[in-house]
DNA sequence: CTAATTTATATGCGTATGCATGTAATAACA
DNA sequence: TGTTATTACATGCATACGCATATAAATTAG
């Protein structure tokens, strides 16, 4: 505890703070999935399409689309597959990196990212907006990006 | 906007505060998965040892076990044969409802859960005892609990 | 400048998952 | 009480998933 040494919180409270987080989560989710909006596209297919809509210039790497995804490398390729054949998305080879792809949404893609999410955002706010006042809510965006920051 | 009525937040910051909450977790669970303790059992599976373990006396019905969790009633009850073939839980009819299933931990399936969640603590610990101060956890905690009571 | 290493994506394969539905037991109702 | 509806869990089936690994392109080392 000498100098500059950060003070750290404790086990307890970090574990019961994150378990809270956690469950939360969960809940809010169970909620979300059963909505109708993820009839058509799968909550997690449409996590690609958000992220595609809005990631800096609409384009993304596979790899870099995947930090953002809980699945793995060789499952977001495959689901890229099906949202290809589904023409919402589109891969290009990156002329600067023959390795890699650039995925970005279709026509059709981004007008189905904006129907869903439109409704989405319909119902979580529906769902979520009496949870807390506008001032927790803030509180609890700081927090979440400290936390996302901690781990980055 | 008469008499009792409560406020509500507005779209944007109950959204984005959602949306930080989410991302925040799919950041933390992605290094979670990824660390040691995962090896031997899934996440998921984990976390239907850890349920049973602090769910009250210890015992559980498949259905309210699952509103814990994110996964189909169908996947849990195929997860549950899987754990009792590892001899980590047992399946008992409920005497007071014979179409009912009380879960518990075995010995083996406590003692693994209590191997895991040690490391497990310590691993969470590390990752992010450092994200915010312990008054933020606390906080960050509380307003979880809230967001988790509104969709309850 | 070639060889070894790393990075980006794809694919084989076994398994877990969700949806629809089935079975059995309890609850509700007429 | 007999009938219907509901609840708890299981199973068939098609599909999505993760792990290990392959392929191909870029980077680094010697």
């Amino acid at each position: 505890m000498t100098g500059t040494s950060k003070t750290t919180a404790s086990l307890k409270v970090t574990l019961d703070s994150w378990e809270s987080l956690f469950r939360a989560q969960v809940a809010v989710m169970r909620k979300i999935s059963a909505m109708e909006e993820f009839n058509s596209l799968s909550m997690r297919e449409y996590d690609v399409l958000f992220n595609l809509r809005f990631c800096p210039g609409g384009r993304s790497r596979l790899v870099d689309l995947n930090q953002n995804l809980l699945i793995s490398q060789p499952s977001l390729s495959r689901m890229v597959t099906r949202l290809e054949d589904k023409g919402l998305i589109t891969r290009e080879s990156d002329p600067d990196d023959h390795r890699a792809l650039l995925l970005s949404l279709t026509e059709k893609g981004l007008a189905l990212q904006q129907e869903i999410g439109r409704q989405h955002a319909k119902h979580l706010h529906e769902l979520l907006g009496d949870a807390m006042s506008e001032e927790e809510f803030r509180e609890m965006q700081r927090l979440t990006g400290k936390l996302r920051e901690a781990v980055a």
